[in-house]
RNA sequence: GCCAGGAUAGCUCAGCUGGUAGAGCAGCUGAUUCGUAAUCAGCAGGUCGGGCGUUCAAAUCGCCUUCCUGGCUCCA
């Protein structure tokens, strides 16, 4: 750990190693040893060979991996303690804490929850000895028959191998890699938060067990600040949020998965939809619009009708079938065929704003992240073969410039060939390769998930963090070649042949429902100037002012600026209050003093106080405001209301 | 869809083991004319998510259903 020489004795475990090593203060702090790559417990000798010894600090990436781990084990000794007709699976670490999953005939209730955690408790305040052992595979085999752990047996099963090393502590033995702390004493920061139903080995055909959620830090200390960080993001909460703003609401009457935009949320997405489109034009795109549904024949020509069907919503008339869309594309293919087209025309870019419907399980609804109406930014880009990765970069660079506008951090990922698909190899590959290669020339990081593509065609995704930092796929451009093929899209080609072009689905902000979502989190409610739905209100001290603050809201208005005027016969104090909480940009106070000179003094929603000025002064300062984030893109816009 | 938990006034919540509802804020009315995060007083507001049942009696117990929440599975 400190480059420090240390002789060791044959045989000597690397715990003692490292204590003669380290300081007292260090080695407490330890939890396990790391040789090269190799995580070793701190009881097992040192291994041949290994001449570097480190020892894992407990609040590191991996030793709070092996403490979380070693809690889960602690969770499950109290689960079978106290139940222990429950049969144990797996329960390894994840982000901030660990889970255990278990078959049980009863559910799990909150006071259950508690009841472990004090056995839990219990067995920290009797500091149990984590000890490995390794069993042959017939040992291990009679070992959790005797035990009735069946899932263990199966696990075994699909490991394969002949030799199995377990871990033990108190009463409770476990199979399991390890590595672990070497007391229980040493896990003193934790707490199960909730329970839910998992399904064995992630399986909906296999049978469902019960999941039991913790978080274990490091300290005490560490624990609380991760606990006040739940608070802090479920107030950022969109739910809660967006509601409590009057951006939208939803109502049980209506169903499952469909928003009512409020006025103030509705102009938000006004102001993004209106910026979208110009941006769209500027960008080569030609806005086109296509109806919400269309006869069932043309789901059954593109594959949705076997493929999706039972997401799909479906409506009868005068004995016809119609398919409420689920995607846009048919439209603008159909638009792309009305007329025959010529390899001087391509590239071209349809967009438009398309309402979808999709009807996703009713378990999987959360807000406005996962809906069953939502509106798409929706473009096909129809192109020639060769001016397929122009266009992926074109596309990417779109994505790029409007995440930097809201600031998003983001990441790419790559989805290959799924199983179920449609498509010859070759043209899978080629397409896959260009996207591989325009993330390239963007200078991307990017990750590639095998099999995870749609059936038509592989995919860059781009994935964005809600406050609690669960990931929503936001940005998507996928390649399509089975559509231009299944509704025969040609284009002319310079040598007087019909040539097939290649498609491009793609999606910028995704479905404005779930982007506004992320939006309100991501700025805690507190919009950018330029998208939110009232920028400035005027507030007078006391009714002599009425008047004035009238002359001011108009002039402001004017200008196209949001401005309201708060004239109610309030204290300035319960005015400022308000106007802060509903995250107002700009605070203009009026009082005699203001009126008199013909000013405003300006107040800013996080405290700032820019102090007096002219209308004038104010006007400019919050249109420049406005307009500052597209400058600092080198992009330009702006919304007005006249 | 599956497992679990939940729904009481516009919002946040109280209402013990059944005796047919209560607070604060918001709203309305009046007083107050006030300088940067809540002025005071009064008034009004609920078929306790919906339906069925048990009971002399249901917000409270049981069943069904809608919606929400935490996960799992899924996400063209």
């Amino acid at each position: 750990m400190n480059g420090q020489k240390v002789e060791a004795t044959a045989g000597a475990s690397c715990g003692e190693v490292l204590k003669e090593g380290l300081s007292k203060k260090q080695f407490k702090n330890v939890v396990v040893a790391r040789c090269g790559e190799t995580l070793l417990d701190l009881g097992t000798s040192v291994p041949d060979g290994c001449t570097v010894l480190e020892g894992v600090e407990a609040g590191s990436e991996t030793g709070l991996n092996v403490i979380r781990h070693s809690t889960s084990h602690l969770m499950a000794e109290a689960v079978k303690k106290l139940f222990p007709e429950a049969k144990v699976t797996i329960g390894p670490s994840i982000k901030d804490g660990f889970y255990y999953d278990f078959d049980f005939e009863r559910a799990f209730t909150p006071e259950d929850l508690e009841a472990i955690e004090a056995e839990m408790l219990r067995s920290v305040g009797s500091d149990k000895v984590f000890t490995r052992s390794e069993m042959d595979i017939d040992e291990a085999k009679a070992f959790f028959t005797a035990q009735g752990e069946s899932y263990k047996l199966e696990i075994m099963d699909d490991l394969g191998g002949g030799h199995f090393s377990l871990y033990q502590h108190g009463e409770f033995t476990d199979l399991c890699r390890g590595p672990h702390v070497t007391r229980t004493g040493m896990l003193k920061a934790f707490k199960l938060l909730s329970v839910a139903g998992a399904y064995w080995r992630g399986d909906e055909k296999n049978k469902q067990l019960q999941r039991i959620y913790g978080t274990a830090w490091d300290s005490p200390k560490a624990l609380k600040k991760h606990l006040e960080r739940l608070e802090e993001a479920k107030k950022r909460d969109h739910r809660k949020l967006g509601p409590q703003l009057d951006l939208f609401s939803t109502h049980e009457d209506v169903g499952g998965g469909m928003i009512l935009w409020h006025p103030k949320g509705a102009l938000v997405r006004a102001i993004l939809e209106d910026f979208e489109k110009k941006e769209h034009l500027k960008r080569g795109y030609d806005l086109v619009q296509g109806p919400l549904i269309l006869r069932q024949e043309l789901w059954e020509k593109s594959g949705h009708y076997d493929n999706y069907r039972e997401n799909m919503y479906f409506t009868e008339i005068d004995e016809q079938r119609y398919g409420i869309k689920p995607m846009n594309c048919l439209s603008h293919m159909l638009i792309y065929k009305s007329k025959i087209r010529s390899y001087r025309d391509l590239p071209i870019r349809y967009f438009e704003h398309g309402v979808v419907h999709r009807h996703e399980k009713s378990g999987v609804l959360h807000g406005l992240l996962r809906v069953r109406s939502f509106t798409q930014d929706d473009a096909h880009l129809i192109c020639r073969p060769d001016q397929l990765q122009e266009e992926i970069i074109g596309v990417a660079t779109f994505v790029k410039d409007v995440m930097e506008l809201f600031g998003f951090e983001f990441q790419a990922e790559i989805s290959t060939r799924p199983e179920k698909s449609i498509g010859s190899d070759e043209d899978w590959d080629r397409a896959t390769l260009a996207l591989e290669n325009s993330l390239k020339a963007m200078n991307w990081d990017y990750e590639i998930n095998e099999g995870d593509g749609a059936f038509y065609g592989p995919k860059i995704d781009i994935i964005i963090k809600d406050a609690l930092e669960r990931r929503w796929q936001c940005a998507t451009i996928q390649c399509d070649f089975t559509l231009p093929e299944r509704f025969d899209l040609v284009y002319v080609g310079e040598d007087g042949e019909r040539h097939r072009p290649v498609m491009l689905h793609r999606v910028i902000l995704g479905s404005l429902e779930r982007f506004l979502g992320v939006l309100i989190e991501h700025f805690a409610g507190a919009f950018p100037v330029w998208l939110a739905p009232v920028q400035a209100t005027v507030l007078t001290v006391t009714d002599s002012q009425n008047d004035f603050a009238e002359e001011v809201r108009l002039v402001l208005a004017a200008k196209g600026i949001r401005v309201e005027a708060d004239t109610r016969n309030e204290k300035l104090g319960y005015k400022v209050r308000e106007a802060q909480m509903n995250k107002i940009p700009y605070m203009l106070v009026v009082g005699d003093k203001e009126k008199e000179s013909g000013s405003v003094n300006v107040r800013m929603r996080h405290g700032d106080d820019p102090g007096l000025m002219s209308v004038e002064e104010a006007a400019d300062m919050i249109i420049d405001a406005a307009r500052k984030p597209f400058l600092d893109g080198g992009m330009s816009y702006s919304f007005s209301t006249i």
